[in-house]
DNA sequence: ACAAAAATATTTTTT
DNA sequence: ATATTTTTGT
């Protein structure tokens, strides 16, 4: 057979196909198969037509998974290159990478598993120069995106008061969703508003390109695109996955799903020359289940798992609805809340574990006194013997979390916040970020205007300008034309060669990245030479403390990813395998990208001191299990959320939402809600959640309901009560810095060796690239880690780590 | 150009 | 109530 290029595993083609360890080192059919019940079982030995998995919650859809990839891999011969699983997070593809490899060895590791968008990524590196873009592209993040879609309402000169970021973006996402690009929602424009939505959208893109950039909906779309126009690259992947697998399938949206239908629809023949033999299409398996659907506000399309039988022709499903987690107690529960849904497709789980505690409800006076109530209840289990690790709390918001926090500190109860002020969206984080992605990519403008004056280096607004008017009078980039400041009209001295500073700065930090420094030794050094750290250093505020603590973490998460040999995500898993790739500064920028979640991953069960309490929204919580469940903030409003209530659809979301946060609970369920809550400034007196009326009576315990408070607004004479904390008495909580561990800079990165460091001496002459000539003062320090003291003449003297410095000896 | 003061948005949920 | 953005003052 003719051998087209199948990209990273050409070597493969070469070897016979069987290697001797295929035979027997791997689990046996009865090892594969145990434990599995029937439709467990049917799932995981499933061949051909295109499999949907109903998997209600808890009836161990991820086992079927990965039992599956190692059935494909040891009992059917499929190669694990072959073999595509998408996963809803980076997290779960971790894990299931890593159980398929407990099955069947190291081999397993040159499967893709990931996200749809880490999947997208690896291939648009490998092929976007197609689309004119560079294979460095950066990805923009939410904070971005509204950065860059405020500088296009300021270009297109729109009334901020009816253009903000935020809806404008929510609408270019929802097109993104569905594959319309900028072009067609131009044309399909139906009012003078739709056509300025469009005309935003037409710029964002423009901006996005100029700054060789994709946001997080590119990276489907554009992906979808690509195998659009170009059906050879098309072809080249459909050739190689011949397995594809898509857990959380509920949640995918419309591109998402085109996606997968290019990689696995029987080809529909367009009469056309297709070159070789037609392929057959990979082998399909989607999981999910329409009830834990809770992504629709972000396009996620319910239909795309409700019509699969129809979407893949001849497919086959199959129902699995024993549940393995719960108590029956809490299914029922569940089940009856479910139930108030309309027009879904009947489900009742099951479990044979029996009935177990009953729920227990709570009714508060306010947010503290629930959290007061969950934290106590939490310290009676402890002393029972239940371990707080197993203990998880949920809310609706983020913002609900704080209470929990303030009593948990108090009682010094150790918890973790997972998601939530996320990590990676700090300032300093972000800084530093900015920093190396526009080392990465220098067309990256929404970077190089955040950091071009952070520190500040007296590079403002004005000299802004000028740069800005220089590169597009030259329709240069941005970067080019601050390269070229001197050409800039009507740009002060001072600016200028401030200027200079800066982007002498940026280029040895550059020769750094060209010569593969560590992405941990190019942070450190970033952080160092910029003035960055040395600003925070200095300051008094408090907060900037835990900024350089913040900072010191990053490092220590650049340094721990640069040592992991198989952490580089971008390259293809085949070329990390054979070795030959290591994890760079893209890798690492990626990795940051992509993963939401940094502090992620509550607790792992080892250990003996028990653990930490577990605080996270509903949404995070998808796909976790807990022991003990603390469901809070039961309140019309609140949750269901109020943005809902009025709206049929977006109620049952949430009622989806509600299912979910039931059944991560595996022995106990714990429900309550606050009759006042504060919501940003005023108190607002909420009702019971419609949710808790949809549960059966008899399964809750109400501990304390609004009927055993008093009457008007006094509630017991104790200190804590809402009307003390009212006057003064404003509770020592002062503002939290709960700092995650604070790691220790002890910096002393050992750098590689690099190869020529000009050995020179005071009263050289050397050539710099940007500075030109100049005149040794001192040199410090030896050999890679000399520091040498330059007089630049007007440019003032400068001090350069050699290694990286442009300068040349003369 | 920058710091301080004032206005303004922000609270749905995330890759 | 807090965080971020915009305006004002030096």
């Amino acid at each position: 057979m003719s051998t087209p290029s199948l990209p990273g595993f050409e070597h493969l083609l070469d070897a016979p196909p069987a290697e001797p360890r295929t035979t027997r080192t791997g689990p046996s059919r009865d090892e594969l198969l145990a434990g599995l019940n029937e439709p467990q079982r049917a799932a995981v030995v499933h061949e051909g037509a295109p499999l949907l998995v109903v998997a209600g919650a808890g009836s161990g859809k991820t086992r079927v998974l990965t039992r599956r990839i190692a059935w494909l891999i040891s009992e059917r011969r499929a190669h694990p290159g072959s073999i595509l699983a998408i996963t809803f997070t980076n997290k779960a593809a971790a894990e299931m990478k890593e159980r398929v490899e407990d099955l069947v060895g190291k081999r397993a590791r040159i499967m893709w598993v990931s996200t749809f968008h880490s999947a997208c990524v690896r291939i648009l590196r490998k092929e976007i120069d197609r689309f004119g873009y560079k294979s460095s592209f950066s990805i923009y993040d939410a904070a971005d995106q509204k950065r860059l879609m405020s500088l296009v309402i300021k270009d297109l000169d729109l009334d901020p008061k009816r253009f903000q970021p935020g809806p404008l973006l929510h609408w270019v996402s929802n097109h993104k969703n569905e594959l319309r690009d900028e072009e067609q929602a131009a044309k399909d424009a139906q009012n003078k508003l739709e056509e300025t939505y469009a005309a935003a959208y037409t710029l964002y893109q423009r901006r996005l390109r100029e700054a060789n950039a994709l946001d997080f909906d590119d990276l489907i779309m554009t992906t979808v695109q690509l195998f659009q126009a170009h059906p050879d690259v098309r072809e080249t992947y459909r050739r190689r996955f011949r397995h594809v697998l898509v857990d959380e399938y509920q949640d995918t949206n419309h591109a998402q799903y085109a996606l997968i239908h290019q990689l696995c629809a029987e080809q529909v023949d367009d009469g056309a020359h297709s070159g070789g033999e037609r392929v057959e299409p990979a082998e399909l398996m989607v999981v999910g289940d329409a009830d834990q659907s809770i992504y629709a506000f972000r396009g996620a399309n319910i239909r795309n798992i409700l019509d699969f039988e129809q979407d893949f022709p001849n497919a086959t499903s199959i129902l699995l609805e024993q549940n393995y987690r719960s108590t029956q107690t809490i299914l029922t529960a569940a089940n009856s809340v479910i139930g108030h849904n309309k027009g879904r497709k009947e489900k009742r789980l099951w479990s044979d574990a029996g009935d177990g505690e009953r729920i227990v409800g709570y009714v508060a006076d306010d947010e503290h006194d629930e959290a007061r109530f969950v934290s106590e209840e939490i310290d009676r289990l402890v002393d029972q013997g239940v371990r707080a690790a197993d203990v998880a709390v949920f809310y609706r918001t983020n913002a609900q979390s704080r209470v929990f926090e303030e009593v948990f500190i108090r009682t010094g109860q150790p918890y973790k916040v997972v998601g939530g002020v996320r990590f990676y969206e700090r300032r300093e984080v972000r800084d530093a970020l900015a920093y190396l992605r526009l080392l990465a990519n220098p067309d990256d403008q929404v970077s190089l205007r955040r950091i071009l004056n952070t520190p500040k280096r007296g590079i403002g607004d004005r000299a802004v300008a000028c740069v800005n008017a220089l590169a597009e009078r030259d329709r240069t980039t941005f970067w080019e034309a601050l390269r070229r400041a001197d050409e800039a009209p009507g740009l002060a001295t001072r600016s200028l060669s401030s200027i200079r500073g800066f982007v002498a700065l940026i280029e040895e930090l550059q020769s750094m990245v060209a010569a593969g420094e560590r992405a941990d030794v190019v942070l450190e050094t970033v952080l160092a030479r910029s003035g960055y750290l040395a600003e925070l250093e200095e300051s008094d505020d408090p907060q900037d403390a835990t900024r350089v603590e913040n900072l010191a973490e990053l490092v220590a998460v650049a340094r721990e990813f640069s040592d992991d040999p198989v952490a580089g995500p971008s390259a293809d898993p085949a070329d990390v395998d054979a070795g030959t790739v290591a994890p760079g500064l893209t890798d690492f920028l990626e990795r940051v990208a992509l993963v939401a979640d940094t502090d992620q991953i509550p607790e792992s069960p080892d250990g003996d001191d028990g653990g930490v309490v577990t605080l996270m929204t509903l949404h995070t919580a998808k796909g976790l299990e807990f022991p003990v469940v603390f469901l809070t903030g039961l309140e019309d409003g609140v949750f269901p959320h109020a943005r809902a209530l009025g709206d049929q659809t977006e109620l049952e979301e949430e009622r989806r939402l509600a299912y979910v946060g039931v059944t991560r609970a595996r022995e106990r369920l714990y429900i309550s809600r606050a009759v006042v809550r504060s919501a940003w400034g005023a108190p607002s007196h909420n009702p019971g959640s419609r949710f808790l009326d949809e549960l059966p009576v008899d399964l809750v315990d109400w501990r304390r309901t609004e009927a055993s408070q008093t009457r008007w607004g006094r509630p017991d004479v104790a200190s804590s009560s809402p009307a003390a904390a009212r006057l003064g008495a404003p509770t020592a909580a002062g503002r939290r810095n709960f700092s995650s561990a604070a790691l220790r800079a002890d910096a002393a990165a050992k750098a590689k060796p690099a190869r020529v460091v000009p050995s020179l001496e005071p009263g050289d002459r050397v050539q710099h690239d940007t500075f030109g000539l100049g005149t040794v003062v001192a040199v410090e320090g030896s050999a890679d880690k000399s520091v040498a003291s330059i007089d630049f003449g007007s440019d003032g003297v400068k001090r350069l780590l050699l290694r990286y410095a442009p300068v040349e000896k003369l």
